[in-house]
DNA sequence: CAAATATATGAACATATGCTCATATATAAC
DNA sequence: GTTATATATGAGCATATGTTCATATATTTG
């Protein structure tokens, strides 16, 4: 049996792939985050426009980009003083995406 | 636009599917709850058989179980005096394959 | 029924999480 | 430089989470 094939079938994860697996759905796992990262999949947002749109804190917000960006979930353009974040992972954005649709249709 | 295609856009979540999807995503943000999950990818698995496996605490499993259970992510058949657990949900299953597939690349 | 085995459950505890508040930093306009 | 605006950051707090320990429940065996 490959490598390849192992996974699969679902036989000892290793500790990183573990470790990656589990930060990325612990990612997903907040419905803030998630309401963040469903608003950059229809395009790129200021910090403040994001807090407005989602009726949430500014200072929460920047919390959660800045956790989504150590996980390079999101990623920034500078525009003078703004900042324009926008989705930096499309596998993870396909998850999510996945996920909705299939609740969504409930 | 019709309903369908909003979802695919990312416009706003209704708090119903921003619950479901969180909790999924909840369900697998835990290392514990992965491995066992991925375990019982391979084919219905004892609660004992779980924690001699994965090497946790039997109350631990259990208490995971539950949790799964809960989620109808999980489900067992009684066999005597041992309960044989289960996938019980396809969908959850397959973004976890994704999530691991994609993780155990690098 | 009693003893043994498999699993479930609840309390307790330590740690993690997400928010708010206050404040700091950075850029722009004047 | 000063002021205004956009964002970041750190402390503090309440709640959530995952584990362990002890014990309860359920099923089988004798």
């Amino acid at each position: 049996m490959s490598e390849e094939e192992r996974h699969h079938q679902g036989i000892d994860l290793d500790e990183e792939t573990l470790f990656v697996v589990s930060q990325t759905f612990k990612a997903l796992s907040d419905p803030t985050r998630i309401r963040i990262l469903n608003l950059l999949c229809r395009g790129e947002h200021s910090v403040n426009e994001i807090a407005e749109t989602l009726n949430l804190s500014q200072s929460s917000v920047s919390h959660q980009l800045r956790f989504l960006k150590n996980l390079r979930l999101v990623k920034y353009r500078r525009a003078g003083r703004t900042l324009y974040y926008s989705e930096d992972d499309d596998h993870v954005m396909n998850l999510l995406n996945q996920a909705i649709e299939h609740a969504s249709h409930h």
